[in-house]
RNA sequence: GCCGAAGUGGCGGAAUUGGCAGACGCAGCAGACUCAAAAUCUGCCGUUGGCAACAACGUGCCGGUUCAAGUCCGGCCUUCGGCACCA
């Protein structure tokens, strides 16, 4: 035979592939599902390394799960919105629609070059109009059940981008996309309510135990829930009530300042005929202009300025000064915070800097605190309240009980719930986006454009240029339009939807992607969905993942769909990481994937890829590794070569009983490794371990090379060899099936089961072990008895030698393992 | 600070239920083939001592449970990731 040569079979095997149509799905009721996603990429123009992995941790499961006989959605497509597009054609003057389709182009051909088993006929595309048609089909719904509404707000800005940002975009007070300081700005901006369902995507994430913990935690961190009390203080002066938020309703009696945030609405009437107004409006001003980075980083100092102002607190009637500080969040609780320095120590520092009183609260079970000895709060859950009037003495558990309690009792409080999620900010001043199909009259005011009119397309006659101005709001012909409640003039909305929203239901899409009437038709995605097995990288654990499921479950409570999560199984993938970093241009540690292919082929990089590192952890490219890998597939060449004609002319229904013995170990081999590889792809997604036993059986394979090897078991090991091999690598399983077994494909054969019979071991060697450490081993049939084993090892010379003169306490047997000798 | 994951040879990693630590691969060393090299095939390959048989040590650290611990329990350390002035 001659020797392997991938670049040629591989383009030969894709060619085929694709005229025979053979990944095409259709849906079966009558067959079992199996809907393998991974996540589509944005088009930026080329794959890289995390893009192969991606797809070849996909590819290996669609393949398998198509062979155990499951009816397989395998789908891919293009989160084609987005700035990349844009940039290109404001510094390069290309359209952003021809930069992302060529973009697209390129990639799908690097992927055809992966072997994928796609079917691309469902492919979706977020950009084309068909697809955002629905998107914004989508944002009408969420409009009419209240979830989608405008308003002015504090927001983030990235100037760079030249829009506003979703909270999950601001990574450490920076742009998740051009890493700029983001800034905030008071603007007027669509939002969707995902904190109507912020308990709901909590509570099931106990649904989803097939995901990775990490990610739970990561949104549950993400959603941050909370339990407290919300409460009153009066303020007589001003006939004014301020509620407070607080998780330690124990330490009520302890309060003896109030702060506010700059931002708090109060603020301003506080300043109405007061002596102080013009400090407090300067200390608020300078507090405004600090960014989020500024004000929240750990060294940054606690102030504050008296307002000369007091309020009342409702438990015991203290008189409590309000303050407005740098250190209150408008937008979580109340944006105002009961200020107790002996149970908290960011209060103890501000009231330690300003001379604030201190009132102890709570004092442990085990020391008795002193106020004049303490240097930090005391801000453990623990102790026995003191100077708490009728709670004082009581334990803090009860204590806070009964303090909420009171509250609720005596009207000025009531048990709350609070989230650290916020809204989701969904406009963006760009173009190359899903319109948002709204229409501003100044007569009827803010009206959705009426579904018939779908989609709101992208005008053409727009000006891409760096400013503050949305592109769309250049195009007459797109703003200017009719008022479809009373026919007068009106305009359009400039902004576009967050790329997020397209991804967010793209998975339901591909279930259906040529429906006309509907995004989706309920049959179809009840059948398909949910994804059964959906990998991708860790970096979309909160943004990606968080909004599909929000999508997800809205479309469940409008009885679209008949399932609430969208991704039952969850994997997410490790970096591929070179030289210690993960691969990147300014680092000059990219491996290109195309040169890779180039050189040793899809199969080898694929191979490598599944092979180097298990899954979820990062992986680390090794050129050496990778020849190991191509190694490896001239081996399985090489040996399949040398016993060709014994493949051929073996018979299936050979006599097992006429093998030698070095024959039958061959053939334990291979059914061994059968219900390993069988284990580690179906159940426990280590690729790396399934290969490697291929691995082990190519080189028991190898033992027979100058040896004479019974036909049908040559055959025997073939073909099932190929068959597991076919998913990992399917061109040179393919290749090498058509010619040792001419017709048909590998990829429909099915998957392989083992011969129980097979892997059953007529002797086995076990271990002797002296006071538990290992001294000589032994080979004992299989099916002898413990007392016959112990009695087997008792005789070994070893240990006798080691027993002797001492005595025998104890000895312990484990079937087909070990004998144990415990001795004195 | 809170939450999560991880820590095993020179390297990537394996050990699935408490039962021989280091499978498989990479690198290295040796042999065969070759005029030679590459490729290929075969063997060796945790550390220390020993000619060897063998012994001692060895899975981040300290302690515990057990005949037996990488694996279980308690207490730490380090690295990575998420959240964080969230009251």
């Amino acid at each position: 035979m001659e020797r392997y040569s991938p670049q040629e079979i591989e383009k030969k095997w894709q060619k085929k592939w694709k005229e025979g149509n053979v990944y095409r799905t259709e849906m079966d009721e009558k067959r079992p599902k199996y809907y393998a996603l991974e996540m589509f990429p944005y088009p930026s123009g080329n794959l890289h390394m995390g893009h192969v992995r991606n797809y070849s941790i996909g590819d290996v499961l669609a393949r398998y799960k198509t062979m155990e006989g499951y009816n397989v959605l395998h789908p891919m497509g293009f989160d084609a919105f987005g700035m990349p597009a844009e940039n290109a054609a404001i510094q390069h003057g290309v359209k952003p629609s021809t930069w992302t389709y060529e973009n697209i182009e390129n990639m799908k051909r690097q992927q055809d070059q992966m072997g994928l088993s796609y079917d691309w006929e469902r492919e979706v595309e977020t950009c084309r109009e068909d697809y955002y048609r629905w998107t914004q089909w989508l944002f009408e719904l969420f409009y009419k059940k209240g979830l989608a509404y405008k308003k002015k707000a504090s927001v983030n800005w990235c100037d760079t981008c030249g829009t506003v940002l979703a909270n999950e975009q601001v990574i450490d007070g920076k742009c998740w996309r051009c890493d700029s300081e983001v800034k905030k700005k008071d603007l007027s901006q669509w939002f969707l309510k995902i904190t109507d369902y912020a308990d709901v995507l909590l509570k099931d994430l106990e649904k989803l135990p097939g995901w990775p913990e990490r990610v739970k935690t990561m949104q549950e961190n993400w959603i941050g829930r909370s339990e407290g009390l919300e409460f009153t203080l009066d303020v007589p002066s001003m006939n004014e009530k301020i509620p407070v938020y607080t998780t330690r309703p124990d330490t009520a009696y302890g309060i003896t300042f109030l702060a506010l945030a700059a931002e708090h609405p109060l603020v301003e009437k506080i300043c109405e005929n007061n002596p102080k107004a013009a400090e407090i409006k300067a200390f608020c001003e300078k507090v405004r202009s600090q960014s989020d980075i500024e004000r929240t980083s750990g060294e940054s100092e606690k102030e504050g300025i008296f307002t000369g102002v007091t309020c009342v607190n409702p438990f015991n009637g203290n008189e409590v000064q309000i303050w407005v500080t740098n250190y209150v969040l408008a937008e979580y609780g109340t944006g105002a915070v009961m200020g107790v320095p002996s149970g908290d120590q960011r209060d103890w520092m501000f009231a330690k800097k300003y001379g604030i009183d201190i009132i102890l609260t709570l004092q442990p079970k085990d020391h008795e605190l002193k106020l004049e000895e303490m240097t930090a709060a005391y801000v453990e859950k623990e102790g026995v309240l003191v100077n708490s009037g009728k709670f004082t003495g009581m334990d803090f558990h009860e204590a806070t009980q009964g303090i909420m309690d009171e509250a609720e009792e005596k009207g000025f409080g009531k048990r709350m719930v609070n989230y650290r999620l916020r809204d989701w900010l969904i406009s963006r001043q760009r173009y190359w986006g899903a319109p948002i199909p709204v229409i501003h009259c100044e007569k009827c005011g803010e009206t959705l454009v009426p579904e018939s009119e779908l989609p709101v397309r992208l005008p053409e006659d727009v000006e891409f240029k760096q400013g503050t101005l949305s592109p769309l709001a250049t195009s007459k012909s797109f703003t200017e339009c009719k008022c479809p409640k009373c026919g007068g003039p009106a305009h359009r909305e400039t902004d576009t939807m967050d790329t997020f929203i397209c991804s967010s239901w793209y998975y339901l899409r591909y279930m259906d992607p040529h429906n006309t009437e509907k995004p989706f038709e309920r049959e179809k995605a009840n059948y398909w969905g949910p994804v059964d097995q959906y990998i991708g990288g860790i970096e979309h654990a909160i943004l990606h993942l968080l909004y599909s499921r929000f999508f997800t479950k809205v479309l469940k409570d409008e009885g679209l769909v008949d399932f609430d999560e969208p991704f039952t199984n969850l994997l997410t993938q490790g970096m591929v990481i070179k030289d210690g970093a993960k691969m990147s241009k300014s680092k000059g540690n990219v491996v290109s994937p195309e040169e890779i292919i180039a050189k040793y082929g899809a199969d080898t990089a694929r191979l490598f890829i599944l092979f180097a590192a298990p899954v979820e952890r990062d992986l680390d490219w090794s050129d050496q590794g990778v020849e190991g890998a191509y190694r490896f597939l001239n081996r399985v060449w090489r040996i399949l070569g040398h016993f060709e004609e014994d493949i051929k002319s073996g018979k299936a229904g050979y006599d097992v009983q006429a093998l030698t013995k070095e024959e039958h170990d061959l053939r334990r081999v291979l059914h061994v490794t059968i219900k390993k590889v069988t284990e580690d792809v179906g159940e426990r997604f280590m690729f790396n371990t399934a290969v490697s036993s291929l691995m082990e059986l190519v080189n028991a394979l190898y033992a027979f090379q100058d040896k004479a090897l019974n036909a049908g078991l040559a055959r025997e090991v073939a073909e099932n060899l190929l068959k597991m091999l076919a998913p990992f690598v399917p061109h040179i399983a393919e290749e090498l099936w058509n010619r040792m077994f001419g017709e048909g494909s590998v990829h429909q054969q099915k998957w392989p089961g083992y011969d129980a019979s097979a892997i059953v071991l007529d002797e086995v060697e076990i271990v002797l072990q002296i006071n538990g450490k290992v001294r000589d081993k032994v080979t004992i049939p299989a099916d002898i008895d413990r007392a016959e084993m112990e009695k087997v090892a008792r005789e070994l010379p070893r240990a006798k030698e080691l027993t002797a003169g001492k005595t025998i306490v104890k000895v312990i047997c484990v079937p087909k393992k070990l004998v144990n000798i415990v001795v004195k």
